[in-house]
DNA sequence: CATTTACCTATCAAGTCAATAGGTTTTACG
DNA sequence: CGTAAAACCTATTGACTTGATAGGTAAATG
C-alpha cells in the first residue's frame, strides 16, 4: 500500500496544476484546500523541491510552483519521489544488492514481470489525466 | 513493497507443490530447504491452515499439505491471505469505511483502475507456474 | 512412554508512519 | 527600517508494524 508521502504528494501536485496561474501558490492555501496539516506537508513538498519538480520561493508573495507542464509529469516520477521505488520486493529496487538465491528462486521472474506492468501504468499516467478527471 | 509473510506464504506453497508426494511435509524440513526460521514459519502456515489452503496433521508422520492441486490456487488469493489486501490504497480494501471525499477524490478513478490490473494479474498467476519456472 | 510433530500465547527490538514542535532565513511591502 | 508572510530547517514523538524469538501444550505414532 502506498503511504500518506506518496498520495499527499500527488494532491499537492494536482492542487497546483488546478490553479494554472504563473503566481506561486503559498503553503497554507493547499494545506486549506486539501485539508491536511502545513507541518507535514512542509516535510513532501521539501523532496518535491530537491526532486525538481516544484520550485518553491520564500517571503511575502512566495509559496510554490511547478517546474513543466502538468502534461509532461507522470504519475510514476512523482510517486516513486516519495516512496523510493514502486518495486514490490526489496530484491528489484535500484538500490538492492544482489540476491544470492536470484538464479534458483521461483518467484523473481513474476515480480519482475509486474514490476515493468506496474511502472508502464504509473509512468503511463500524466499529472494532466488527474486533474481534468 | 509486499512483506516477508506474503513473501514466505509463497514460498511454502512452492515447496509443498514441488513435493509432489502424499505424505504429510513436515515443517521442519520447509524451514531448512528455504532456509527460513520455523518458528517464523510457524505462524505463517497457522494462517494458511485458517484459510483452509492447506491441512495440517500432529505428531509423528505429520507436518503439511495442500489441499488442491498447485493449478487450482492463484498467488492473489495466498498473498492476500497473507498481506490482507492487495489494495493500493486503504479506501479500496475490502473492510473500508467510506472516504467522505470520494466523489471528489481526482486519484480514486486511477487507483481502482490499478487495483483492478493488479488483482487480474495476480489471481491470474497459478501456483503451478511458479512451480514449473 | 518416548519421540515427533503441530499448535498456542506471549514478548520484543528495531524500524516506519504520520505527524507535531519550535525555531531561522528570506523576501516584499509600507 | 520594520513587520508580516512565507519557505526552510532540525528534532522529537506516539502509535503501529515488521520480523522475529521463547517457551510451552496437545496430538499422533511406534
Amino acid at each position: 500500500m502506498f503511504s500518506t508521502k506518496g498520495r499527499y504528494a500527488l494532491r499537492v501536485m494536482i492542487d497546483l496544476a488546478q490553479q494554472h496561474s504563473d503566481d506561486y501558490i503559498p503553503l497554507k492555501d493547499i494545506a486549506e484546500r486539501q485539508d491536511i496539516s502545513k507541518k507535514y506537508l512542509e516535510i513532501i513538498v521539501k523532496e518535491l523541491v530537491h526532486g525538481g519538480l516544484v520550485t518553491g520561493v520564500s517571503g511575502k508573495g512566495g509559496g510554490y510552483k511547478l517546474t513543466r507542464e502538468p502534461s509532461e509529469y507522470s504519475v510514476g516520477e512523482i510517486i516513486e519521489l516519495l516512496e523510493g521505488s514502486l518495486s514490490p520486493v526489496a530484491c528489484l529496487a535500484k538500490d538492492a544488492n544482489e540476491c544470492p538465491k536470484e538464479s534458483v528462486c521461483h518467484t523473481l521472474p513474476m515480480w519482475t514481470e509486474f514490476y515493468l506492468l506496474e511502472r508502464d501504468f504509473f509512468y503511463g499516467k500524466k499529472l494532466s489525466d488527474l486533474v481534468e478527471s
